[in-house]
DNA sequence: CATTGAGCTCGGCTACACGA
DNA sequence: TCGTGTAGCCGAGCTCAATG
């Protein structure tokens, strides 16, 4: 077989690349004609339907009847359209993409998300991360949008990072992280919740957000001959930069912020590459005081981020006695073998 | 060819809203 | 107040494409 030339893989490589754009367009152009009728159908729903007069019922039965191979027709589904109908216009599908995700991914957000900034900020986040309609419902289960988008979150990145970082920055980060992923019982030390997120990595990476790569646990520095390790240590591809998280199993204390602008600091010089940005610090506790919290930070040269993290176990007390202990499903399941 | 995951549609259940 | 309509939530089951 002949070598191929770099000219005529340069060309393979255009047509595929110019196959997969229109592959793209004429999707989305399909599925924007989807958005498009259903917001057609969800008016005339809208225009025609009286209290008591079973007009989406009928309507289903009827569109069923004349389009027996058609789907979508469902009772619910006209619901979905007629709601659709009353958050969008048609002007609305270009100006906002809705054609560039799923009617089920448009259904989850009808189904979870009350207002419409919320909704458009969650299809723009759909479009960015590329999450499925799973992901999709755990973000929004999740309230991403309040712990990440309208949270107010306590940090000195305006004051100590370069503009361009600041807002990136800013919107990575949450307020509260949520590790409901990992078994968490009252005796637990900083370690073993350590432990326990480091062995759920992936969910720990997933919680965290985009970019981030993992680069160890108890990550060791050396200072002055002397020994220091970070707790957990990460790189964001998109940040490009380190990103040292210290977890506390109590309430923020202000001399947490001085050891993480130390560490801050040593990394900077021993381990960052000239092209990387400032690393990062992020102090995770179970309870962030606020007023002491922001006045931590303010003389830190370094920057800083303190937020909370909830475990599954943080429920309400009256929840939690509602769910039956562990011995208790174990008695049952042994009354039935 | 079997398996897996994503997307889609549907129906059951339930709580709430409406109006006679 | 009560019967009926509406809407939200969740799981089941299906198709389709990718993967090994």
């Amino acid at each position: 077989m002949l070598t191929p030339s770099n000219q005529y893989l340069q060309a393979v490589e255009e047509i595929n690349d110019y196959v997969n754009q229109a592959k793209c367009r004429a999707s989305v152009s399909v599925n924007s004609e989807i958005m498009k009728t259903n917001i057609f159908i969800g008016n005339v729903i809208i225009r025609n339907s009286e209290w008591g007069n079973k007009f989406v019922e009928n309507l289903s039965k009827d569109m069923k009847m004349r389009f027996p191979s058609a789907k979508g027709y469902s009772v619910r589904n006209l619901k979905y359209m007629k709601k659709f109908a009353q958050i969008f216009t048609e002007d609305d599908i270009d100006e906002y993409g809705l054609g560039r995700i799923t009617w089920s991914h448009h259904q989850i957000l009808m189904s979870k998300v009350s207002n419409r900034e919320e909704y458009i900020w969650y299809l723009e986040k759909t479009l960015e991360h590329k999450w499925s309609v799973d992901d999709l419902t755990s973000q929004v289960k999740s309230q991403l949008y309040e712990r990440q988008a309208v949270a107010n979150k306590i940090s000195n990145f305006e004051r100590r990072l370069p503009a361009e970082q600041k807002d990136m920055v800013l919107s990575t980060m949450k307020d509260p992280y949520m590790f409901d992923f990992i078994d968490y019982t009252e005796e637990m030390l900083e370690t073993d919740i350590e432990n326990e997120l480091v062995k759920n990595v992936t969910s720990l990476l997933m919680e965290l957000g985009t970019g981030f790569a993992f680069m160890g646990q108890q990550y060791h520095l050396e200072v002055g001959g002397k020994d220091f390790y970070i707790d957990l240590l990460f790189y964001n591809t998109k940040l490009r930069c380190y990103v040292a998280i210290d977890l506390k199993t109590g309430e923020f204390k202000p001399e947490q912020a001085g050891k993480m602008n130390f560490y801050l600091s040593a990394l900077d010089d021993l381990v960052k590459a000239p092209e990387d940005n400032p690393s990062v610090g992020l102090i995770l506790c179970r309870d962030e005081n606020r007023t002491i919290a922001e006045y931590a930070l303010r003389d830190m040269s370094k920057p800083i981020g303190v937020s909370e993290y909830h475990l599954c176990t943080d429920l309400p007390l009256d929840l939690k006695n509602a769910l039956p202990a562990v011995e208790d499903i174990r008695s049952r399941i042994d009354m039935k073998k």
